[in-house]
RNA sequence: GGAGGAGUUCCCGAGUUGGCCAAAGGGGACGGACUGUAAAUCCGUUAGCUCAGCUUUCACUGGUUCGAAUCCAGUCUCCUCCA
């Protein structure tokens, strides 16, 4: 098997735990948060900088990579890895977020989906066996199995049907997997907000014994209370061996909840997408950096950061950037939300070492504004 | 000096068979959203007030009319061409 996962530590306090995953492109120290690169880039970012931010592996997309510029393509440059010049390990979703956000674009079959080209109209199919061709020709460490997420609010009826669906479509991506020794794959556990459904999708995918398990439909709009009870009450079917991901999860709120109830991997596209729009988070909370206030304030993004921003740009000065339409504004942002998540979540490992993880995360949320702890 | 054209809300700029115009559309300004990326995107506000109504606006002054940004007269300013 291309992945291994070691459990190095579980928190005294809670689910929380420490981990090493190991990928043929290197090891990850979980928690760990993975920043989004869709299109084979994460925007804005070179890999030299994305390296110095912190950044263990990263995100990429079956989906947008098969339209543009196509997965033959890819496997042509020599594989996704080299294409792009990221030596980390990458983890490729299947295109299954994209039955969920390009909804008017695309029908569902037992088969597979039919999507529209959200580019150019023209009709594409994806099944289950052509996701996994696809993420074989990219050569991710990490794919993950082509499923559904559910929007929220779901059925029940809807819900469940779907859920049978997506472990049906992971027995075929599972059958249809051949390189183990060089890619992982990800079973996806679904069922939205109901807890049967969770935990009989968790169960059949751990019978058919994948690299880890991801919890999908989640972070779809549901209250973050709701969120955390199913996720409490399904990382628990999912085996202690494996690494669990959450996918699509990035406030800080979130991945503290998340690590909270034993979940090693998230990624987001929240940090990098406020950022170009001009949001940053910090460690007094979030601050929209175009707002007149900032126009003369000279001290940086975030006082308490260390990262290439903070050390050497003003909020004015990015706030001006912003005003003018520079694109140094949102490379700045970028990096410094990369920064200061990446950076939380080395606190975050680090708070799970030293068994204080609740009064880490009391003393997290007390600067950031969270009212709840 | 002569001929023609133009002056609109922060800016540009629609609107001139008079009412449906506090006035389209951009821009700017201001505020907000963003969670396995159709996103350097999207949404809202942008005369004032004691705000389902009222009061002051469309260069200025006066006039016509039930009613004028729109019609008439005069004044001022700017632009183009001719001398």
């Amino acid at each position: 098997m291309s992945i291994r996962f070691e459990l190095l530590k579980e928190s005294k306090e809670c689910m929380a735990r420490l981990g090493k995953l190991e990928t043929p492109h290197g090891i990850i120290e979980t928690p760990i948060f993975m920043p989004v690169g869709t299109r084979a880039t994460v925007k804005a970012m070179t890999p030299d900088e994305l390296k110095y931010l912190g950044a263990q592996i990263i995100l990429s997309n079956t989906y947008h990579l098969y339209l543009r510029p196509g997965h033959k393509l890819i496997e042509k440059a020599g594989g996704l890895h080299k294409f792009m010049n990221w030596d980390r390990p990458i983890l490729t979703d299947s295109g299954g977020f994209q039955v969920f956000s390009l909804t008017d674009l695309r029908r569902i079959h037992e088969e597979g989906v039919e999507f529209r080209s959200h580019i150019d109209g023209s009709k594409h199919f994806i099944s289950p066996e052509i996701s996994i061709d696809i993420q074989n020709s990219l050569g991710s460490d990490i794919m993950m199995c082509f499923d559904e997420c559910v929007a929220y609010p779901s059925e029940y009826e809807y819900t469940k049907e779907s859920m049978e669906r997506t472990t049906r479509w992971a027995k075929r991506c599972k059958d249809h997997h051949h390189n183990w020794d060089s890619q992982g794959l990800f079973g996806i556990v679904q069922g939205g907000v109901f807890k049967d459904l969770r935990k009989e999708s968790a169960q059949s995918l751990v019978d058919m014994d994948f690299s880890g398990y991801a919890v999908g439909g989640l972070s779809v709009g549901e209250p973050m209370d709701i969120m955390c009870d199913i996720l409490e009450y399904t990382t628990p079917f999912l085996p202690k061996d494996k690494p669990r991901y959450l996918m699509g999860v990035g406030s800080p709120d979130f991945l503290f909840e998340a690590v909270e109830r034993g979940i090693d991997m998230a990624d987001c596209v929240l940090p990098t997408r406020i950022a170009r729009n001009g949001t940053a988070m910090t460690s007094k909370g979030r601050i929209i950096i175009k707002n007149a206030k900032y126009a003369d304030d000279f001290t940086p993004l975030d006082p308490e950061c260390d990262c290439y921003t903070c050390k050497n740009y003003s909020r004015a000065y990015i706030r001006h950037l912003f005003n003018v339409n520079e694109i140094l504004g949102l490379r700045l942002t970028t990096i410094h939300n990369l920064y200061f998540l990446l950076n939380l979540m080395k606190d975050i490992r680090q708070s799970i070492k030293d068994d204080n993880f609740y009064e880490f995360k009391k003393f997290f949320y007390k600067n950031y504004g969270y009212t709840k702890e």
